[in-house]
DNA sequence: TTGTAGGCGTTATCAA
DNA sequence: TTGATAACGCCTACAA
């Protein structure tokens, strides 16, 4: 016999009682009476009833579900946030929806997720969309509740939640110089926007500035955050005449990939090299040497751009004063950084 | 000015037609005229409307959306699963929500989501949870789109994507014992269930028995799939009188932890000891030495298990007959295996 | 404290 | 081919 799934109804008959009163201890437990309560969750109990979401979220016009869209979620860094973000997610009683590699028109794919009562807010972790039009949907007089939390410098009208890209490759830098580099090589991550450098770029050539080091344009190896173009860049290393001592990479995967192909050619880190990464990812310290690295706070990342995202979605943050929150990065210094060889 | 998001009944005024017709062209244009469908098209367009899904959701009694249960999202393993998954979902129209690392009443929990029309089907990578009961859930007259996706031998019942865990560690032993090894250690996996072997090290079993070669219980270390306890296993190596020449590790994590400090402690890979992972993920070429490791399918298992639940979900599956597919590994050899060294 | 009743936005049935 | 209408299951004024 196949039953069809309890309503509010079904439970009301059960316990005796109007479905407002149903509905009632529910949402608002303690606007009933004690013994009718009682009764009404015993229904519940009795007929295994469970609240229909759909019904809900048409009638409350809210769906209890956020949207977070990444450029590739098989990327550790993005599942960490991800993971995160459920958890301080359920923790409010929301739902977490996730959307990867948006096909070929991203606004219009989100606009339908995001107009149509699927989720109530968005969590972008891909820097590589266009806010401003997103932007422009809120402004539209639909409220569209948005948090961006990536690497590059955001939209200042929208919300945000980032780490201190900039000032953490500076500091990196600074580590090279302080233990006696000059000749820093940099691998560099890609840039979302094709009109800005990317932010640990930035930071590595400030740093240099700083120190009234030059930069030579055939020490920025340019690479994707994955591993093989670490190795890439190790191989238009090795083809340099003049080789740097020290080499900062965008992030942990490329900093290994890159030792990895160094010490295939025979140079030997941190005595012919020192490396340092970014990120602080699982392997970095299990590698050989170990790795020199930022550590990025990510499960905060992901904790915090969710809360300030239910803020807004609840109506606790005012809209137009978009909130940014930087988060500090660590310095982990391990074994891969050392003062430069002697010369000559 | 505030407006509210456009209805279908605003479409319909703009294109002066009734709300059903707006449905039609939305849902089966083919059943309209072409004038009319054009007129209303113009008019979707002019409004800006997008589909309510909760109404849409309570009216179809269907979310198109899938849950998605992992134990833990911020592991690659599950992560890239994951990500096909979404991909292969979108294709169909069907959204994926995702939840990570379940509270203490997990099965509550999934009720929650799979009987309130928030999701249509569940996709389990999560062994550790008790189908049984999910099953009966199923049973009690509701439908339960579900497909199990993990290394444990699931549940008959329900259907199931699987790699060939056991045949796969049997073959990545049987290397180790083509190249001249006999004494073969094992860092274990977690078992999922308590009164069940990790099926990985069962094919370690079965292969050291079909060779008729001894396993010792100092041999085995258990692990947990993170790094450092590869490491830890590693520890209790080096505490070992009669050292084996070989260590199969029941993933790559364990596999890198492990050959890191082995290393610390002077023992050098393959010269002095071969090692073995599982799963071939983006670092093990990328060590040195690159590991050799049995690649695992994940996209594959990512994208199978979600068509198969949505043709369960579609009813293109009769219930009631249990597909079982069982993806094949394949053994990557890299440069972490060697003959063992000659004795004395 | 509890009940009545209307409507959230869709889609499907039935008629025209 | 199109339109009127009735649910889908819930919440919340408003009344009692």
């Amino acid at each position: 016999m196949a039953r069809r799934t309890p309503t509010i109804q079904d439970v009301a008959r059960e316990a005796e009682v109007s479905s407002a009163t149903v509905s009632r201890v529910l949402t608002a437990p303690e606007r009933v009476a004690e013994a009718t309560r009682e009764r009404v969750l015993a229904a519940v109990r009795a007929t295994g009833y469970t609240v229909n979401q759909a019904a809900r979220s048409l009638r409350l016009r809210s769906a209890r579900t956020i949207l977070l869209a990444a450029p590739n979620i098989a990327n550790p860094f993005y599942s960490i946030i991800l993971d995160a973000a459920i958890f301080a997610a359920a923790e409010r009683g929301y739902s977490v929806m996730v959307t990867s590699r948006i096909g070929t028109d991203p606004n219009r794919w989100l606009q339908d997720y995001l107009l149509s009562t699927r989720a109530d807010g968005l969590l972008l972790l891909d820097g590589s969309l266009d806010t401003s039009r997103l932007h422009n949907l809120g402004a539209g007089g639909i409220e569209l509740p948005l948090v961006a939390a990536y690497d590059e410098w955001p939209d200042p009208a929208i919300a945000s939640v980032l780490t201190d890209n900039r000032e953490a490759a500076m500091r990196a830098v600074r580590h090279l110089i302080a233990i006696g580099h000059t000749e820093i090589a940099h691998v560099v991550g890609p840039s979302q926007h094709r009109d800005q450098e990317n932010e640990r770029l930035v930071g590595y050539r400030a740093a240099m500035a700083e120190a009234r080091l030059p930069v030579r344009e055939e020490w920025l190896f340019q690479g994707n955050y994955e591993v093989a173009s670490g190795s890439a860049a190790a191989e238009h290393f090795l083809t340099l005449a003049d080789r740097p001592t020290a080499i900062f990479a965008a992030n942990d995967e490329m900093a290994l990939g890159l030792m990895y192909r160094l010490r295939r050619a025979g140079i030997s880190c941190p005595t012919d090299i020192s490396v340092v990464g970014f990120d602080d990812t699982a392997m970095a310290a299990y590698y050989d040497p170990p790795l020199t690295t930022m550590r990025q706070p990510r499960e905060e990342i992901g904790r915090a751009a969710i809360t300030e995202l239910i803020d807004q979605i609840e109506g606790t943050r005012p809209p137009g004063k978009p909130v940014h929150i930087v988060l500090r990065s660590e310095l982990v210094v391990r074994e891969s950084t050392a003062p430069p060889p002697k010369r000559r």
